[in-house]
DNA sequence: GTGTCTGCAAAGTCTTTGCACCATA
DNA sequence: TATGGTGCAAAGACTTTGCAGACAC
């Protein structure tokens, strides 16, 4: 499960993560990277799913879901959990979007992204990071930042 | 859903949230609260069904979702995601735990909690929700934050 | 006494698995 | 051509819903 090598967009270097990992550069999956890599938003599986399926009609959703598994090991793509019983996923750098981490809603589920503080909190996430490898010994290779409540819209209604 | 009040543990304390949220205090709850209180660990749905089952045979598992969402709707329960496809409860804050953040193991889905840097970072989230809820408008009530990686056995294996 | 809560059974959803066929390397 | 990948159908697992009886207030 090494698979390291640096994050970045662009096909070819896709199709290089991919043979680096041991897997093959099929069609479902460049459809699916493409499709990630085209949205800004947090896509459920079977959003996903649907988006390829107006591409490649062939799709199934099993593939749609083994890819994403794959991806999440490798480190591509994110798998996040906003509490509505299904898992969003998007990739973990794009050229659409940077860095960001989430603001959720836990009465309609709705999610902000923010980005402010992200300079900051890289550099606080780096020191963190890096205490924390060492004393666990621990490869960390992503991180998650949530923050719950509730929304203006939900705090206007009750 | 205002429900606010703070936060804290004992029996009639917690009685007094229910009250105070419209809630009553039945059995179920009671020993829901108990088992929440004296346990450290991050418990399944399950979990928490088959401790309470051993002092309140009556006990159903619907019961305990429910009051799981109640908890989490009043801010008293953490809901997380490990990925590995069930939700985990915790006490926001217990008798039993402090604040803590965690390491999840992609691999083996092992949790690690730290508490290392919490105060520095206590302080850093404090900034951070303040400029926050102000910006969106938004209520913060919890935050999780997560560092996905492998962990050392799993390192070890491959 | 009234409205909430509960347990049971059944239904619902998302996700994973088994398997034969197909495609990449 | 050999191995990994794919789609379909079916199974699996967790969670939610419907409902009649029970209980807190």
């Amino acid at each position: 499960m090494p698979c390291g090598g640096r994050r970045g967009g662009g096909e070819a270097n896709w199709h290089n993560r991919f043979k680096g990992c041991g897997y093959r550069w099929t069609m479902p999956r460049r459809v699916i990277m493409d499709v990630l890599n085209k949205t800004s938003k947090h896509l459920s599986a079977e959003d996903i799913f649907l988006k390829v399926h107006g591409v490649y009609e062939n799709i199934g959703l099993t593939t749609v879901y083994r890819t994403l598994e794959i991806l999440v090991e490798m480190g591509m793509v994110t798998k996040c959990d906003f509490g509505d019983g299904r898992a969003r996923y998007e990739l973990s750098v794009s050229a659409e979007k940077k860095h960001h981490h989430h603001l959720v809603c836990t009465s309609c589920k709705r999610v902000i992204e923010y980005t402010e503080f992200i300079d900051e909190e890289v550099e606080f996430f780096k020191r963190m990071e890096k205490g924390l490898s060492k004393k666990y010994n621990f490869i960390i290779k992503d991180h998650t930042l949530q923050f719950c409540g509730i929304c203006e819209n939900c705090r206007n209604k009750s």
